[in-house]
DNA sequence: GCCGTTTTCGGCCCGACTGTTTTCAGTCG
């Protein structure tokens, strides 16, 4: 059984939470929460690494103990310190530091005076009022409690980037009316075009803070103010999506910016670099001694500590502060590279629009081509093609062609990968498509080993053009089957391959350290909708967002090319 | 628990808001 990185983070996260109720010193806890993201965002499994021999103590941030800790759990799925640690503190009472208000003190204090052991334990104490009774509790902080349990069931867990856009403009244009507010936009993840948001952050420029403060909390969609202070407020919204404010003078308009923005680990590595140099960094500015030198824009702070601008995408502590330090920060892809969408479905099989509506659309977007890529037959939910099918297809769009001007439909078919790594349509139809793309639609459940061998197998047909949604991941719904990413990649290069960023709101897949990944073994990738209509054509900026926050380059997105070029590089070697 | 262009020991980012206090601890980002 192969342990995964989220799951010796997960080990490494609830010794923290419960070190952390113990009192235990707050730099060695933080040392378990630093190791858990570096996990998180490695892209291959340690159980892997380890396998080759390598040497973690060599990551930054994990010594000689958290690397025989890794060692410990990938061989025997245990980390033995949790346990002695579960044995001094109840393990589930980790779980009530999810509660919005609730720390580890406050849990100790719970856990010490009431023998709250878990949830259970906490709503019945709620239910009996003897929290407000504790010393240092009181009222207030045992409604808050209240209140954080019923939240903690209710809300979802992050929140779509797409679902937060609507909400983002609305709320920046209400406080835009305000007349004392110069700039409001949005920072966190949102800004950093993280997948998922977890919360909304949004920075203001104003001199007349305690007005602006004021007049967000009556925004029409709060309905429930959880702090307001001078500078700052948190509320909730109805769609339950929680929004920080924070209001700030001109002169802090960079500093601040930078410090909302993230990410934390980022922010962190920025401050420190600062005090190597004699120099301090808050969301007011860059200060030598009370001495503020610099805050008005990002880019000042940065150039302070010797960087160049670090694009919001790149940061995660992933390198990009090395790279900035050494100036080989990439030059991102944008939306206006990509010059046409390789994946897309018309109503021949579960696409709701027309192919002559969808090449429309894609010319209306500026594209200069266009891939229809309507499902094979194996897939009978969507109505898939067979070879007759197709040819319709094929003959149709041949047609079409003639008649379009500003547009290039190539002919091509999402084709399915059958359990044993064959393609569901004959060589003799495929060799007619200007190319295929591939990808698993059943069978989810196999090993890592026959998972990889299938996709692999199905790579060695000389028709393979491109791997979609290679991880098959949902957000929110269903895990990715299990891969040897490396591998696939790997078998790609090797043959020609092309693995897709499939930018449907709940694929979003490959993901961003995947597509890092594929970079530095530099094998090209495509960014596609996979467009089931002609209004998700305009999904293509999702997936350039997910690109740029994999540190990819126009160069590296074989959409960014023209149509010639691109026919050459799917030709393969056949 | 990690780390080292002041350090192998002694540091480890920095500030706002709240509630329960009478000057500050706890939580959050």
């Amino acid at each position: 059984m192969r342990i995964h990185n989220a799951e010796i983070a997960a080990i490494f996260n609830k010794l923290a939470d419960l070190l952390e109720i113990q009192g235990e010193n707050p730099f060695r806890i933080r040392a378990y929460r630093n190791a858990t993201r570096i996990l998180v965002d490695m892209p291959e499994d340690v159980a892997n690494l380890l396998e080759k021999g390598a040497d973690l103590t060599k990551i930054t941030g994990i010594g000689a103990d958290l690397a025989n800790k890794i060692k410990t759990i990938v061989t025997t799925g245990e980390l033995p310190l949790l346990n002695e640690t579960a044995a001094h503190v109840p393990p589930l009472l980790s779980q009530l530091m999810q509660i919005e208000g609730l720390g580890p003190k406050r849990v100790q204090r719970l856990y010490k005076e009431l023998y709250i052991h878990n949830m259970i334990d906490l709503k019945r104490a709620i239910k009996q009022g003897t929290i407000q009774k504790l010393p240092g509790f009181g009222v207030k902080i045992a409604q808050r409690i209240q209140e954080g349990v019923k939240y903690l069931s209710e809300r979802p867990r992050r929140f779509k980037l797409a679902d937060t856009i609507p909400v983002a403009d609305y709320l920046l244009s209400y406080l835009k009316k305000h007349k004392d507010i110069k700039i409001a936009e949005c920072a966190g993840s949102f800004r950093r075009r993280k997948e998922t948001v977890g919360d909304l952050d949004i920075l203001v420029i104003s001199n007349e803070n305690v007005s602006v403060v004021d007049y967000f909390v009556k925004f029409e969609e709060v309905v429930a103010v959880i702090s307001k202070g001078m500078t700052r407020s948190t509320v909730r919204l109805r769609s339950g999506l929680q929004v920080d404010l924070r209001v700030v003078a001109p002169a802090s308009y960079g500093a601040a910016l930078l410090y909302f923005t993230g990410s934390k680990a980022h922010n962190l590595r920025l401050r420190k670099i600062a005090i190597g140099k004699k120099l301090k960094i808050n969301e007011y500015g860059i200060f030598k001694g009370k001495k503020y030198i610099a805050g008005k824009t990002e880019k000042d702070v940065y150039k302070q500590i010797g960087l160049s601008y670090i694009e919001p995408e790149l940061r995660e502590e992933r390198g990009e502060i090395e790279a900035a330090q050494r100036g080989k920060l990439p030059e991102l892809i944008s939306l206006n590279d990509i010059r046409g969408d390789l994946h897309c479905h018309t109503h021949a099989t579960d696409g709701k629009d027309s192919l002559e509506a969808m090449a429309k659309a894609a010319a209306e977007l500026g594209y200069d081509y266009i891939a229809i890529t309507d499902h094979s037959h194996s897939l009978t939910v969507a109505h898939g093609l067979d070879s007759q099918g197709l040819q319709q297809q094929i003959n149709k769009i041949d047609q079409l062609n003639q008649k379009l001007k500003n547009i290039v439909i190539l002919k091509s078919c999402e084709v399915d990968i059958l359990e044993d790594g064959s393609l569901d349509l004959p060589n003799s139809i495929l060799h007619q498509l200007d190319m295929t793309i591939c990808s698993i639609h059943s069978r989810f459940n196999l090993s890592q080993k026959k998972q990889t061998e299938r996709i692999i197998r199905a790579m060695d047909n000389p028709y393979f053009n491109i791997l979609a949604h290679p991880t098959g991941r949902l957000l929110d719904r269903r895990e990715p089957y299990a891969v040897d990413i490396a591998k696939i990649m790997q078998a790609a290069k090797e043959r020609g391959c092309i693995l897709e960023i499939n930018a449907q709101l709940a694929r979003m897949d490959l993901d961003d350290v995947h597509c890092k990944m594929a970079k530095e073994l530099r094998l090209p990738l495509v960014i596609s909708t996979d467009a089931h209509s002609t209004s998700q054509l305009r999904y293509m900026c999702f997936g350039v967002y997910q690109a740029r926050r994999g540190w990819l380059e126009k160069k590296d997105v074989i959409n960014t090319h023209s149509v010639s070029k691109l026919k050459k590089l799917l030709q393969r070697n056949r």
